[in-house]
DNA sequence: TTGAAAGCGTTACCAG
DNA sequence: CTGGTAACGCTTTCAA
């Protein structure tokens, strides 16, 4: 009458729970499941069996206080309004499963961060911190510097150190300009985005300064702050003036607000991208730009190759902490659509 | 000349090393950094000082070996195209963290899950799962259930069993209807989404029933795949109909498609929301369809309320594994923007 | 080829 | 009020 209660969440499998029904030691299991040379094939047969039995998982907390690294990357998202940012957040994701880690939200938006957040970047041991966001919150960069954590920073660079990867956004301006102005356009107007984010300013600055470069002087410019009802607001403003007056060519720094100009043109009846209308650029390259009903030419961000090298910068960073800062900066390429003229000559 | 090399990444402070600086054990100082009653204060000052100088976090992992709750809950991500996702992951965390949780991304996007990511939930000791895709992963159901690992949809709910948390979707579709039928509409369009996902099919399913029951029948269908482009092919076709054939009420089941519809028709210069011209509801509320040029008439989904409830059924079946499976539906709230006509005599 | 034991940082229990 | 000790699940010496 006084038979222990049934466990009602049974005991999930341990070392030790696996070494007592294969009537062995834990170290044998452990160097048995580990893959360990030296364990006679029949013994790590039997044990595999029993491990996958009973769905046996290696207790990584366990693991990490060994003194081994958790396998955790902390992620701190910037706001999500920009389809840029949740293309990123797949591609994050996938590869840092590829590498066999996984990711903590530590915040994501625009608010601030709480203390208690930012200390979860220790209280988890957490290998490494990934920064997406248009500003890197001071807790954070604080500790991470302060523990020796590891921190890249991700379609973003800080002007005065730290480890970053991210498009080469300048370049990817002056290209578009080149385009442009190949294709005959004389006055140009830039729908720019946040004043804070390096990112819009650097697209921005080599725009104009490849337009200068060639001789012609920046037209007009909106601030569209970086969301697509800018860009339509800015394409309203377009669409209201007087023929003669309108820019012949729109460059939009991000494709979310390209395709707000974009709509705001064609409900104000101005062709967008055919002769006599007007020609828009964006840039980034999220999938729903490239398709119809926009088609829009824009800089696609080589996204697969800014998140595997962020993730490489950070995992080197990992087993050598004392490597210098660097910053990479990735080419973006021209994708060529339908939302801009074409230089007369190409293609078809 | 055998000095040790000196240690670059400085040890992070222990409760050992506390203790030693501080000269008491280890006991002591776990009690007085977690506010245990019986501690002089005089020694409490003096390791709260001392803990604070050192940056101390106490050892997530350590707490979780001992048997207690790692603190973390796994998530899975669906498609990310559909911008209500974004705001709920945004809201997810924040919530999350003021009930001192973390997230561990498991899954993001349409692909399928491999199985090592599936076994991090177990790694990882995590305390409970949250799906917000429209499929639920098998393997993580699977895993789920055989672990007695507690799982809540947020935003979907599986047929046949399952703990979930969404907004009464029919209730929402049919709420759209009488408004549309009240304001004197017609003929009356949908755009539906993904055919299997219950939460578009049930917003579908409610308008329906409800034109029904006022002796409407739905004159046009055509399906927006959940995307914002889907909504824009939709907008198009019907744009391009003589406007005695076109519907003068269209029901997007999500504001995405809803303002691709709206896009899509002023570009064929065809009014939204006046007299003479066509009505466009939507459902959810995200943010940008809220605001000009949008300023849909929608249901706004309770999104807190939803999150809110969806961790705390999660956190009540960590504590008592044996509750019952529970779907909670919350209604959302009609709010009227100027995408559709209004009926009359309402409001100015 | 296998086993025993130490130790990672905490917490909880039992003494003092 | 404070200290010692065991235990959590695992890896890694060191021994056999």
């Amino acid at each position: 009458m006084d038979l222990p209660a049934p466990r009602l969440r049974p005991a999930r499998a341990t070392l030790l729970s696996l070494a007592q029904s294969a009537g062995v030691s834990v170290s044998t299991v452990s160097r048995a499941l580990r893959g360990d040379g030296r364990i006679s094939p029949a013994t790590r047969k039997r044990i595999d069996a029993l491990a996958t039995e009973a769905g046996y998982a290696p207790n990584a907390m366990a693991r990490t206080l060994l003194g081994g690294r958790s396998g955790l990357i902390g992620l701190v998202l910037g706001p999500m309004h920009n389809p840029f940012y949740p293309a990123l957040l797949e591609e994050l994701v996938t590869q840092a499963a590829e590498r066999g880690q996984r990711l903590v939200i530590l915040h994501a938006g625009e608010g601030s961060m709480e203390d208690r957040t930012a200390q979860a970047l220790l209280q988890y041991q957490l290998d490494g911190c990934i920064v997406t966001s248009a500003v890197l919150p001071s807790r954070i960069a604080t500790i991470c510097r302060e523990n020796a954590v590891p921190l890249v920073m991700v379609n973003r660079v800080a002007r005065e150190h730290g480890t970053a990867v991210c498009c080469d956004n300048a370049e990817g301006g002056a290209r578009l300009a080149d385009w442009l102005l190949d294709a005959g356009h004389a006055r140009h107007a830039v729908v720019g985005g946040h004043a804070d984010t390096s990112t819009s300013l650097d697209r921005e600055r080599g725009f104009v300064a490849r337009l200068a470069e060639r001789g012609h002087a920046l037209a007009l410019r909106f601030d569209g702050g970086s969301t697509r009802e800018g860009g339509w607001a800015a394409g309203t403003r377009i669409a209201a003036m007087p023929p003669e007056e309108r820019p012949d060519a729109v460059f939009a720094v991000s494709d979310g607000m390209a395709m707000g100009v974009v709509d705001a043109l064609r409900a104000g009846s101005v062709p967008v991208g055919e002769a006599g209308g007007v020609s828009v650029v964006g840039f980034d390259g999220v999938a729903a730009a490239l398709r119809p009903p926009y088609e829009l030419t824009t800089i696609l961000q080589p996204l697969r190759a800014v998140v595997g090298r962020g993730l490489d910068l950070l995992l080197a960073r990992m087993e050598e902490p004392d490597r210098p800062e660097e910053v990479v900066m990735l080419r973006g390429t021209l994708h060529v659509g339908r939302s801009a003229r074409r230089p007369v000559g190409w293609g078809i």
